[in-house]
DNA sequence: ACGAAGCGGATATGCTGTATCCGGTTTGAG
DNA sequence: CTCAAACCGGATACAGCATATCCGCTTCGT
């Protein structure tokens, strides 16, 4: 009845507002927990995120009742702010080229994030909130792989359905065992969006389906 | 005649032979290794592999001090199995075509052996035999990529430096989360071959070393 | 047939991540 | 300013897991 929504984030919807320290330390978790899953994963423990936050451990789990929550609301606003970029892109007048730069920055993030590669690997976190993200990258992709198809940029037979493919094998480079944080996914990137293209003379690729 | 050494594989240099059981088991014990690391990686336990060998731990323990003894005698053993694939393929007239053939194959035993992508990626095992059988494969692989170049067949720019990132590639996408043993890896198998064959008008492709 | 070699597997050990609990501290309304 | 409710901190209990050992019993082979 009387339910009032204080702001977006801020608060759940019938619940009274927090103290003001402890909505501050709410931020402050949040952020923990966003550096400490890019920089170890999210294998990360939440007593790791309540260290680096420079909080005590119950404060972190009084917030977050276990990792799955925590990871839920990190990945929720870092998806999100992928699913922008795609949307963004869809402005571009050339489909592919409009995907091509999407890959490429999407992943340029994903590089100094291994929490977030974990999840585009294996989809773990299974809140709401991702999972709405995805979807919603995966609609502007297919809008821009639909385009792209009308405009005769793409080869025959790529569908959505090769995206997470192709960024699970960039993970796989990113992850690859190297010295220096290295730009040579890039590299990988560039073969495998050329095999995405339309080429004159152009072998068939092999199906997707289960049928061969 | 006193003395004779059975074969290559039983017994190490100076040691007494193992009584016959102890022989037999020894292998039991690789091959239930072989099944259990292919079907669940290298987090299976040595006690997994004593039950599936239908041994008792203490068995496999006196064979084999840790899970690192182990592995490496099977992986010594599959390396070398992939290592002679690599050298059959240096016989075919047509380099790049033997690469690929190659790198099929290859990949196709790894589709089914998890402990095996494990390695791929992430080279744990440290024993000579795997090295060895390590540096053989990289020298076969060099050789037919040498030859490529030659026929004129490989784009410019690639090296033996880009196999490595390649298996990984195809591993990633063997590891995605498919109902049914996909042969999904293959259509990608395919771009990246093609990515790596030499093509009339094509772009540089983004350096390998550090310095971009 | 008998001593040596080998086997089995219950179990001790150590480690790691998870989550709780409660005495002390901070906030903010009156 | 006062005081109760809200909140914090982090030591610690707990649970699950892989590792590795130990020793009474079995099998081999001479």
């Amino acid at each position: 009845m009387g339910r009032q929504r204080g702001g977006a984030e801020p608060a759940a919807a019938g619940a009274r507002p927090l103290r003001r320290d402890a909505e501050l330390n709410r931020r402050r978790i949040l952020q923990a927990g966003r550096e400490v899953f890019a920089a170890r994963g999210l294998q990360a423990t939440l007593n790791d995120v309540a260290h680096h936050a420079g909080l005590g451990v119950g404060t972190v789990y009084r917030k977050y009742p276990d990792k799955q929550a925590l990871a839920e609301a990190v990945f929720g606003e870092e998806l999100d702010e992928i699913a922008a970029m795609a949307q963004e892109a869809r402005a571009e007048d050339d489909a592919f080229a409009a995907l091509a730069g999407f890959l490429e920055r999407a992943l340029a993030r994903a590089a100094h994030n291994r929490g977030l590669r974990e999840l585009m690997r294996h989809g773990i976190i299974e809140g709401a909130g991702p999972a709405r993200a995805r979807q919603e990258i995966t609609l502007h992709c297919e809008h821009l792989l639909a385009r792209a198809r009308t405009q005769g940029a793409l080869r025959d037979g790529v569908t959505e359905a090769d995206i997470a493919p192709i960024a699970a094998m960039i993970d796989a480079v990113m992850a690859l065992p190297a010295e220096h944080p290295s730009e040579l996914w890039r590299r990988y990137l560039v073969i495998l969006l050329d095999g995405l293209r339309a080429h004159p003379h152009q072998a068939p690729l092999p199906s997707l389906g289960g049928a061969d």
